[in-house]
RNA sequence: GGACCCGUAGCCUAGCCUGGAUAGGGCACCGGCCUUCUAAGCCGGGGGUCGGGGGUUCAAAUCCCCUCGGGUCCGCCA
């Protein structure tokens, strides 16, 4: 038992016998050392109840508390209310770090759960190259993916692939007009099809009837699962986009396990047989078309099922992918722009409608330009690619700059553009700007990375001296050390609450605080010289060890990779 | 008009769900630290009406109400 639940524990019984309850208790980090390592402000809680001030509720309780001799624990105080404990450096130590070594890059994962997610993230229409709005989608969701099954989920990540749309045909119709520059990128040449596509309709708006011709057709031959001229130019050019923005993807370290086609959902009939389902609930009512009424859930809006002139509608065949999705597995996670939140919601009830389980849904907010908002019709945004280029040239330079070989500078630029998008909650809306986005020498990635190969260059340092590590810890620790201590030991709840809360900012903000707490310590407590005594150094070099382990999983778990030297 | 998100030093950000000890970091600015483990580092300093106003509470950045500013969404786009 380690000593966070033995004193968890001891208080549950403690104050069961004072109230006749279970409490629910939190112990807490304190502000600093001198207060002890960790507390807990229940007193002030049981104020009321037992009629007495926190302070005297302490005392009492701090007296118990001796008197049961909590193992791992060296003291006891009560403060002003709170009650701090003080733990037996050498032994936590010991315990924790002999556990990091055992599990290795293991140390912190959870147990299988047999629950299987579908993890849906990216989901960018095929119509041009990421940009860096759908760059937080794509590494919210890929980082997602990694905690989640690092936590014991049996994750499953999809990239639903719009090639119904509107903006589908337009490229379509853009190829047979303008063709495809095969220069380019494969996604960058649809990109510019697709803006001269848009500017050539708003010059001849007379050809927006052939748009919505190639609509239909794409749609009849799909109804009755055809493969004909119409079906290949559209498969030819969702996939050529799709090639460049996996390869994106990939230079990301993003991967996807499948890619769904909307338009599958129209060939195996399930659109149809959605909206025949949703007719049966006589919830729907029939305007200028078929309207769902979803105001028993609260949404006064209708959801419109289709077009007037019959054809389907992005809202509805989202719903049949939703049904299809999460038949097939316990929980279905979507990571979606806020502006989805509307038709997410109504989607969510369509779907309770008919009797299915619905997916948690992650939002996160716009990245903006400081001129405003991006749009891939205009041509106004900042490319995933273009966004990683420049890290990786400046990633390069700053390798140079150090006399660093430059072969890390890979490591560097992706660690650099995921950390600062993985570390903002995602419900902050983001401008983004180059200087912000590239200045590795700012605190980010880098300060994380550079950590760890301080770790890697004392542990040769000490393979070359012959110094073995060994958890010895019996000697007083210094601030530093329980400080390193305790963030080791804080790895467990984070991945629990990042993995259980869907946050990936909770991990990416740990890791830094975790460098931190390395940085102090190598800065202020040597390790392989001569003068420090034996076990110290054996002792020492071991939290070097755990904090590697540790900073390389943390790391790896936001897809990034950590150089051994830099 | 209705709904949702954001507002924390010059700039960026954590904490808000689950209320508690002097509101954590970082950038920029000022001053120190490389004659034994990597200075992409460490130590110190200045800088805060937690947008504003009410309320609940022994205790509010955190919960409730109102309000201001920014963003987003609101039936045949995706």
């Amino acid at each position: 038992m380690d000593v966070k639940s033995n004193i968890i524990n001891a208080l549950k019984e403690v104050i069961y016998k004072e109230v006749g309850k279970d409490i629910e208790i939190k112990l807490e980090k304190t502000p600093n050392l001198e207060l002890g390592d960790y507390s807990v402000n229940i007193c002030f809680r049981l104020a009321k109840e037992l009629k007495k001030n926190p302070k005297t509720i302490a005392e009492e309780i701090v007296e118990k508390l001796k008197s049961m001799n909590i193992e791992g624990v060296k003291e006891i105080k009560a403060v002003n209310g709170y009650i701090n404990f003080y733990i037996d450096y050498n032994k936590f130590a010991k315990n924790l770090v002999k556990e990091i070594d055992n599990k290795g890059n293991d140390y912190g994962r959870g147990n299988k759960k047999g629950i299987k997610i579908i993890l849906e993230h990216t989901s960018a229409n095929p119509n041009g190259p990421l940009h860096i709005g759908h760059l937080r989608n794509a590494i919210i969701g890929d980082c997602l993916k990694r905690i989640l099954e690092f936590y014991g989920y049996d994750v499953e990540t999809h990239y639903y692939v719009n090639d119904m749309g509107r903006q589908m045909a337009l490229v379509v119709y853009g190829i047979e007009l303008f063709g495809l520059d095969k220069e380019k990128k494969k996604d960058h040449a649809i990109a510019e099809t697709y803006v001269k596509i848009n500017k050539y309709l708003e010059e001849h708006p007379e050809e927006e009837e052939k748009i919505l011709e190639l609509m239909r057709e794409y749609e009849d031959a799909l109804e009755k699962n055809e493969n004909n001229e119409i079906t290949k130019k559209f498969e030819f050019a969702v996939n050529y986009a799709l090639d460049g923005i996996k390869e994106t993807l990939k230079n990301l370290n993003i991967k996807h396990d499948i890619f769904v086609w909307e338009s599958s959902y129209v060939r195996n009939g399930m659109v149809k047989e959605v909206i025949k389902k949703l007719m049966e609930t006589g919830k729907v009512v029939k305007e200028e078309t078929y309207m769902l009424d979803l105001s028993d859930f609260g949404i006064e809006k209708k959801m419109v099922l289709a077009r007037a002139n019959g054809t389907s509608l992005y809202s509805t065949r989202d719903i049949a992918y939703h049904l299809d999705k999460l038949s097939k597995c316990d929980i279905g996670i979507d990571v979606l722009g806020a502006d989805h939140k509307l038709t997410a919601e109504m989607v969510k009830a369509a779907l309770k409608l008919l009797g299915s389980k619905v997916p948690e849904v992650i939002f996160y907010e716009f990245i903006s330009l400081p001129e405003g908002s991006m749009s891939t019709r205009r041509g106004r945004f900042i490319s995933a690619d273009e966004l990683f280029d420049e890290a990786l040239k400046r990633a390069k330079e700053e390798c140079n700059k150090r006399g660093v070989e430059e072969n890390i500078a890979y490591d560097i630029g992706l660690g650099a553009v995921r950390y600062n998008i993985a570390r903002i909650s995602p419900e902050k809306p983001m401008v983004f700007k180059w200087e912000e986005a590239l200045d590795f020498e700012k605190v980010g990635c880098p300060f994380i990375q550079y950590a760890h190969a301080r770790c890697c260059s004392i542990l040769k340092e000490a393979e070359n001296k012959g110094v073995k590590d060994e958890a010895v810890f019996n000697y007083e620790l210094t601030k530093e050390e329980k400080e390193l201590i305790k963030m080791l030991d804080e790895f467990k709840e984070i991945i629990k609450e990042s993995a259980e809360n869907r946050k990936v900012h909770v991990l990416a903000n740990y890791l830094l605080e975790l460098a931190k707490a390395f940085n102090r310590f190598y800065a202020n407590c040597p390790i392989l010289m001569t003068k420090v005594d034996d076990n110290v150094k054996k002792s020492r070099l071991k939290l070097v060890k755990s904090t590697k382990t540790v900073l390389e999983t943390g790391l790896r778990l936001l897809g990034i990779n950590c150089p051994g030297r830099m």
